[in-house]
RNA sequence: GCCGCUGUGACGAAAUGGCAGACGUAACGGACUUAAAAUCCGUGGGUAGAAAUACCGUGCCGGUUCAAGUCCGGCCAGCGGCACCA
């Protein structure tokens, strides 16, 4: 047969189309299978080979799972607002929604000519006012609960896109899109209070099926730690408040750091005798972006404040208080105790300012270094804490701080709130209105949605204004509470405000009454296996659990948890292990792969490559392997025997392959179980071909991964098509062969080999062994001090000189 | 600095503590061909040897075990992330 793969990939993608063979239908009777891949930002470049590793394992998953008799939804969509989109608007002065239009409509096309078994008739759009709709919805919910809120806050400030970032988009001082350095700037700006919900995101995860690292990641994100908050008196009368993780070495506190932003240096102005060196320091590092702090981080700066000090609540001691920036306003409560004995940082600045270093826990060497990996220490110059271990002095003094009014237990995160306001008109428009009487108004719900204006320029203000703020029709509305005059929020949201819900929306995408029904909801919550890049574990995944429990919380969703299971793909390179990019000229891209060899061969490829969770790098060479192995499946199916049970000698080679391909699917062992289906077919071959009950089998075990070609090699056993066949079973005691090559070990090295039955006891393959001539020589003149056996797998004699 | 991941043939990689290198690529030898491509058969970790075979071999050092790529302890190198989080 020749192989016209462009002829059979499209008739059978028609095929499928027709039967409506991938729609997921809502019915609580049957088993449910909900597959997620992440939705694809639909940029101008169209889809990148990278693209089609999840998306190729979570078809072959979907694929067998509905082989399996479960009613499977893989749904698709569109991630479409974004500023590429946007600058590129900007740039070619085309309106963004025509320009993601003609992207999404590449994308459609690239991911269809791959066969995957999409439910098409749910794809969904962000930038659609039917869908941000609900995005704004979710929004407001949390905006009456109290998890949105108004803050001016310093921001990070991307200079060339003119616009505000949160920090997971900063890498290395720069905007993580455009590359432009990033400076700090103050704001007022809307955030969502994701640190509300810490301590469920943290535990939670005891709950849910995630890959350790992406666990791991979110634990790590989130920053658990447990510790305690200390109130100092101060000379000025206020009390300083600090959170520390070792409140057991509050004797060895021997000064103290306030962040340069703290809120009581403007209070104690008056009374600070050296106000103008603290405020050119205060200034100086405010003009420093978190970039250049760290890159200053080796050698501590800082100034005394005089005239004011702290009291240590421990000793009753007189200690200075310092400003530095090595200490953040936006952790704990942006002001330290200072145990230069036991802390690395606090070490380095006493250091530099010659400030008394005080040990607390014997067994270091604080006149080399901060002795800090000392749990196990015992307690010394410590008044009543002395003598104590460092956890019984942790518990004693965290009460005597609580008896004495002066600290509590406290537990702090990293996490920190959201900053979910854009200066960009790409995104969805913020739903509140300003009013000078009633302050922010939630616009009621039945003026959903709030909807972008078509206006003619894109380019954000130079106050760093949205580009809405430009369209005084749009911005001036009424207070939808007093009538009074009011404006339009002119902020839009963050990209990962369309990505964190948009899992619900595919279960009722039509819906205009909620963002889905409640019976779809019910039926297929939770995602069942969800797979995603490690880019997106602390941000998007983070973030839509943190939506997903909000929505559980006001009734909307009935999983606490949004996805059950979550892996992990690893990145595709180029050939030679770089990065692929326009730039080194090494991108590789689907379209061309799929008309040079076809969907399947690509499939086969992307998945074959190596392990799937780790990178990869592109071969065009190794490519050719799978074109030749889908070639090898054709010649094979050519000389087809007749025959409908497995033959003697074939038989065990067909029940080990099903159970490997079975388990390495769930696996995500797609590599070896490609290699699995090679080896069938190439012991197919080596017997004179297979008969008809064993290469079907070879077409359903090969279905997943290279639909096409094999539909239509299954199309001729008139037998319907075999998307909707049935997966094949194995018997576990067809497994085995009747007899098995052992290894023959002496002393664990490798001495020979012996054919023995597969159901041989220890004696009788100890006997066969011992009967093997070499074997037999080998042991001549030892004594055997010991016989191991191992069923199915080897015999070791352990023998020593006889006497 | 901290966290995570990874070190196995020329290359991509396999291997519930049990015969290291399955499967595939490139390469080489042969068949077919006027020739090439394609295809088919064979070789395919290193060293020594004509060969049988022997010894060595999974980043390095040590340990546990009858048996270690795999487990434990200590390093080294590369990649990714976080980065003064008190």
């Amino acid at each position: 047969m020749q192989y016209d793969f462009k002829k059979i990939e499209k008739k059978w993608q028609q095929k499928w189309d027709e039967a409506k063979a991938f729609a997921a239908v809502t019915d609580p009777s049957k088993k449910k299978f909900y597959a997620l891949i992440e939705f694809p930002y639909p940029s101008g470049d169209g889809l990148h080979v990278g693209h089609t590793r999840p998306y190729t394992a979570m078809d072959v998953v979907s694929r067998k799972r509905r082989m399996e008799g479960y009613n499977v939804l893989l749904p698709m969509g569109w991630d479409a607002f974004g500023l590429p989109t946007e600058n590129y608007a900007i740039k070619h002065k085309i309106h963004p929604e025509i320009v993601t239009e003609k992207n999404i409509n590449r994308f459609r096309e690239q991911v269809k000519a791959l066969g995957y078994g999409i439910d098409w008739d749910r794809e969904i759009n962000t930038t659609d006012p039917n869908y941000y709709k609900w995005t704004q919805w979710i929004f407001l919910k949390m905006f009456e609960n109290g998890l949105a809120y108004k803050k001016k806050t310093t921001v990070n400030w991307c200079t060339s896109c003119l616009c505000v970032l949160a920090n997971e988009e900063v890498v290395d001082g720069s905007c993580e899109r455009c590359g432009a350095p990033v400076v700090q700037k103050e704001k007022e700006q809307w955030m969502l209070k994701i640190t509300a919900y810490a301590e469920r995101l943290l535990n939670d995860l005891d709950e849910v099926d995630y890959i350790d690292r992406v666990k791991t990641s979110q634990r790590n994100w989130i920053g658990r730690s447990v510790g305690a908050e200390v109130l100092f008196a101060t000379t000025a009368g206020d009390e300083l408040k600090v959170f520390t993780t070792r409140p057991d070495t509050l004797f060895g506190v021997t000064y103290m750091v306030i962040a340069p932003e703290h809120p009581l240096i403007d209070k104690w102005a008056e009374q600070i005798t050296n106000m103008d060196a603290v405020r050119a320091y205060r200034e100086q590092a405010a003009t420093k972006s978190d970039f250049e702090r760290s890159q200053l981080a080796k050698t501590k700066t800082g100034v005394k404040i005089e005239g004011i000090r702290a009291v240590n609540p421990a000793n009753g001691e007189e200690i200075p208080i310092f400003v530095s920036d090595y200490v953040l306003l936006s952790y704990g409560t942006g002001a330290i105790m200072a145990v230069p004995a036991h802390d690395t940082r606090d070490y380095e600045f006493a250091k530099t300012f010659g400030l008394p270093i005080v040990e607390v826990v014997a067994g270091g060497d604080i006149s080399q270094e901060a002795y800090t990996d000392c749990e196990n220490g015992v307690m010394v110059n410590s008044g009543f804490l002395n003598g104590l271990t460092v956890p019984e002095a942790q518990k004693k003094i965290v009460s005597w701080l609580a008896d004495n009014g002066k600290g509590e237990p406290k537990v702090n995160y990293k996490l920190r709130d959201w900053i979910f306001s854009r200066q960009r008109y790409w995104g969805e428009p913020i739903p509140v209105v300003h009013c000078e009487h009633c302050g922010y108004v939630a616009v009621p719900e039945d003026q959903l949605p709030v909807t972008l204006p078509h206006v003619d320029s894109y380019e954000p203000t130079e106050t760093g204004e949205s580009p809405l703020a430009n369209i005084a029709e749009w911005v001036n509305t009424t207070c939808p509470k007093c009538g009074g005059p009011a404006k339009r929020e002119t902020d839009t949201m963050p990209q990962w405000a369309g990505s964190s819900w948009y899992f619900l929306r595919y279960l009722d995408p039509k819906n205009d009454e909620a963002l889905a029904s409640p019976e779809a909801l019910n039926y297929w919550l939770p995602v069942d296996w969800y797979n995603g890049g490690m880019e997106h574990t602390t941000l998007h995944l983070l973030y839509s659990r943190f939506w997903h429990k909000f929505l559980y919380d006001i009734g909307v969703v009935p999983t606490k948890e949004p996805y059950k299971k979550r892996t992990s793909h690893g990145f595709i390179l180029g050939e030679g292990g770089e990065k692929m990019s326009k730039s080194r000229g090494n991108v590789i891209n689907p379209d061309d792969i799929v008309n040079q060899y076809g969907a399947d061969t690509l499939r086969l490829y992307i998945m074959f490559i190596g392990d799937f969770e780790k990178t990869a790098v592109w071969s065009n060479s190794a490519i050719k392997g799978c074109a030749r192995f889908v070639e090898k499946v054709i010649a094979l199916s050519e000389k087809v025997k007749p025959g409908k049970e497995y033959s003697k000698e074939l038989e065990s080679a067909m029940h080990k392959t099903i159970r490997k391909v079975t388990s390495d699917i769930e696996e995500l062992k797609f590599n070896t179980a490609i290699a699995a289906l090679m080896t069938l077919a190439n012991r197919m071959a080596e017997v004179g071909g297979a008969n008809e009950a064993e290469f079907e089998t070879l077409l359903k075990l090969l279905h997943p991964f290279a639909p096409h070609i094999t539909e239509e090699l299954y199309e001729k056993y008139n037998k319907g098509m075999l998307v909707t066949s049935a997966w094949p079973t194995y018997d576990e005691a067809k497994c085995v062969d009747e007899t098995v090559e052992i290894a023959v070990q002496i002393n664990g090295k490798l001495r020979g080999t012996v054919v023995i039955p597969a159901a041989a006891e220890k004696d009788e393959a100890f006997a066969a062994a011992k009967a093997e001539e070499k074997i037999a020589a080998a042991l001549a003149g030892f004594e055997i001090v010991k016989e191991i056996f191992v069923p199915g797998r080897l015999v070791n004699f352990v023998v020593k000189p006889a006497k």
